[in-house]
DNA sequence: TGCTAATCAGCAACTCTTGTTGACTGGCTC
DNA sequence: GAGCCAGTCAACAAGAGTTGCTGATTAGCA
């Protein structure tokens, strides 16, 4: 994603109004590595905007990720997660907390974009891979200390 | 998944009433690689046996996923998708129909459950690993004649 | 300054899935 | 063969997550 500002100017020249709202919901998403749901960006936002709404938060996030400044993931949880990471990169999602972690891609790793295996669906054209390491993060693994999150579903 | 008639004899030795719908239900899972939803299995059944409820097959469902019987996988389509493929392997999803395809992890490939790079998310323990790759299947990508089922959300 | 997008509150609605209740049926065991 | 009780059914309600809609108000930008 890019910066609050350069975002800034890019909603602008394409026509779209830059409002209060929409620069508290580009700095709660400026490095955040957590893959918020919309619910937890309305939460971050409203610390400080206590008057912005859920409907508000969902119609930006969905403007950035149009725009393909973020993505939406589904990684199984109840709910779209939104990442600001545009580079190539998959998770791992850890089955105790739900936390979501970045994994980089090695250059030199057979992941992606390759040819799968002759079968059935042969003729298939992959246009991306999305890979989810499911697992116990670290804490998680250790002992069960209680967390924010929720257990996965 | 096991055979209907081995599914019977798991069910009954598990104190598991073996009903006419449930049989209607291991009959419509066998050998069925379409990865079919709650309501695709309600409906396959349903044509043999129209006082199914969806209720119940829902709960069949859970309870062969409860069992290991069958898997109960999201593709980040709207709803959950049953498989009773319980060999190792992942999917291919086509964003035109939704049509998902298995494929077969090879024996060689460095994929299935290995170590992840360092990283932020240190010590975290990979039970397993879900890969989707999602593209075009061979119809879609030649021309699109209309499917059945509808486009991917 | 004015046009118009954006926001808000306050809803309703939608999909998928599970829960509930009460009545009934039919597997399974003895 | 009889009886217990799991299973099923209909007919709902409800929950979560997300989107739609309304009408009124605000405020960004030219
Ligand atoms: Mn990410
Ligand atoms: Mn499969
Ligand atoms: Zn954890
Ligand atoms: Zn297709």
């Amino acid at each position: 994603m890019k910066s609050p500002t350069e975002l800034s100017e890019a909603f602008r020249s394409q026509g779209r109004k830059l409002t209060p709202q929409r620069q508290a919901i580009f700095d709660a998403l400026d490095g955040n590595p957590s893959h918020p749901s919309a619910e937890s960006v309305y939460d971050m936002v409203r610390v400080h905007m206590p008057s912005i709404s859920l409907r508000t938060v969902y119609q930006t996030l969905n403007d950035l990720t149009e725009m393909g400044e973020i993505s939406q993931v589904d990684l199984g949880l109840g709910s779209a997660r939104f990442d600001p990471n545009n580079e190539p990169h998959h998770h791992l999602v850890c089955s105790g907390c739900a936390t979501v972690f970045d994994v980089a891609v090695e250059v030199d790793s057979p992941l992606p974009d390759l040819e799968v295996p002759a079968g059935l669906g042969d003729g298939f054209v992959v246009d991306s891979t999305d890979i989810i390491f499911r697992g116990m993060c670290a804490r998680c693994a250790a002992g069960q200390q209680p967390t924010d999150l929720g257990p996965v579903p």
